[in-house]
DNA sequence: CCGCGATGCTTCATAGTTGAAATATCTCGC
DNA sequence: GCGAGATATTTCAACTATGAAGCATCGCGG
């Protein structure tokens, strides 16, 4: 409705659409939120961690990707699964190697490539704030019942093939 | 250490789950999804910007909400809209002031603010790019259908009055 | 008027982020 | 083995972003 920029020809009930010029009012929008909602979130948890944990979000994401790994991981693959730059994880290593949350090592097999793992004392820290991060997610994620989350999952996850079939390049499989 | 993985009471093969105190997970990983989408689609956005127009996205953005606001912008008003903070406002401004897309002036009735507004040109320009940005986020969410698209909409604002009424400020009313 | 807290913006140090170029290593066809 | 292209990482310049500190200005109570 009401995006009547100029002349809707409409010849017969079978004519009828695909003259209007979609201005994609709805998906912008809908984009708009989705941006909205996920900033809302990241400002809250940024927020909490630096107060609370004097860490920051990025390091965070890192710790929890190598806490998923047990056997460390590649920095390539530390790339792909934050879906940030290589060199972006380069200077995020250097800082968690200075604080002792993480090592790093040369592959035995392959010498272009560094592994990196969580050392002890990285772990104890993650495992503490990861246990508030959840807390603080579930609490933001409060006002929404079983059957919406639900709902939100499957619809993102069709939302998610649409945008990867519609990108350039086919991209990662996280 | 509320919830000791190992402490999960189950009677028999039946009754198994259901005791767990939340871990969060659900919303972990709905949390992770919404992430993930918003991320692929802001990077798409992004190289589209940079390769079809050398223009950043964080510009775009500031010049979509100096564009519907026909009588300029205050910085901070600017700087509520976009949520992100003074300072970096501050250098953006600079950076469009340098391209010309823009222009500062001082209010009159308040000589602390600075306010800002398109010039033709950057008008122009924000046009061409803006109709495009508009097909991009319009084939992005094509797998989408209408009815899918009403679901995730009036979700994403339930999402949105949980999250904003679990934060420690209320914030603005983007 | 005078102060004084609130507000708007800039400055600063620090960090995250990107894309492209440089480097090193690997893999594979030959 | 050799060399060409692919892959993994680092380096670099530019920019985006933050939070805190600093200024200037405003508004208001006295």
């Amino acid at each position: 409705m009401t995006d009547a920029p100029g002349a809707e020809v409409w010849i017969d009930a079978e004519t009828k659409v695909e003259e209007a010029p979609h201005d994609h009012r709805a998906e912008l929008r809908l984009w708009l939120r989705l941006l909205t909602c996920t900033n809302l979130i990241e400002a809250e948890v940024r927020r909490r961690l630096r107060e609370e944990y004097d860490f920051t979000l990025p390091r965070f994401d890192l710790l929890a990707q190598l806490d998923k790994a047990e056997d460390g991981l590649v920095l390539g693959e530390v790339s792909r699964r934050l879906m940030v730059s290589a060199g972006n994880v380069t200077a995020l290593v250097e800082r968690l190697l200075e604080s002792g949350h993480i090592t790093r090592a040369p592959s035995p097999t392959d010498r272009r490539v560094q592994i990196i793992r969580m050392t002890p004392e990285g772990r104890a820290a993650f495992a503490r704030m990861a246990e508030d991060h959840g807390d603080w997610i579930g609490a933001l994620f409060e006002g929404l019942d079983e059957a919406e989350m639900d709902t939100l999952m499957s619809a993102l996850g069709k939302l998610k093939a649409s945008v990867r079939s519609h990108m350039r390049e086919g991209g990662n499989g996280a």
